[in-house]
DNA sequence: CACTTGACGATAG
DNA sequence: GCTATCGCCAAGT
């Protein structure tokens, strides 16, 4: 891997969030060093990562709030059942109990 | 090369 | 608590 852009180290950390788990573009962009002020980044990177790297959960990745902001981007609502397939419970377009589901890639990593 | 846009986040009112 | 605005940065046009 040659993480020498944003958009590849977005995909990395991504890739690494387990299954049943979710993570905030904050999150991310905090673990990559860039804290918040990439956030807007990630989101851009992650509908580049349908199109890039094979299976990147863009699904669980989600805004500071557990709501699936991107979930129109990804398809309609693909995106839920994928979190509800992982065990993920989403009602209203966020996610349940986010606290609990939510993987933090700077704590976990 | 300059301007616009964007899966966000935080702070202020 | 909710809405409005600013901030930050990179990629696309």
């Amino acid at each position: 891997m040659s993480p020498d852009n944003f958009y590849d180290m977005v995909y990395q950390v991504v890739r690494l969030i387990p299954a049943g788990r979710v993570t905030s573009y904050g999150a991310i962009a905090n673990a990559i060093g860039t804290r918040g002020r990439t956030s807007r980044m990630v989101g851009y990177a992650l509908k580049h990562a349908g199109s890039v790297h094979p299976q990147v959960p863009a699904h669980r990745v989600v805004n500071s709030q557990g709501l699936l902001t991107g979930k129109f981007h990804f398809g309609g609502s693909t995106m839920e059942q994928l979190l509800a397939s992982e065990g993920v419970m989403v009602t209203d377009n966020k996610i349940v109990d986010f606290k609990k589901v939510f993987w933090d890639p700077a704590t976990e990593l």
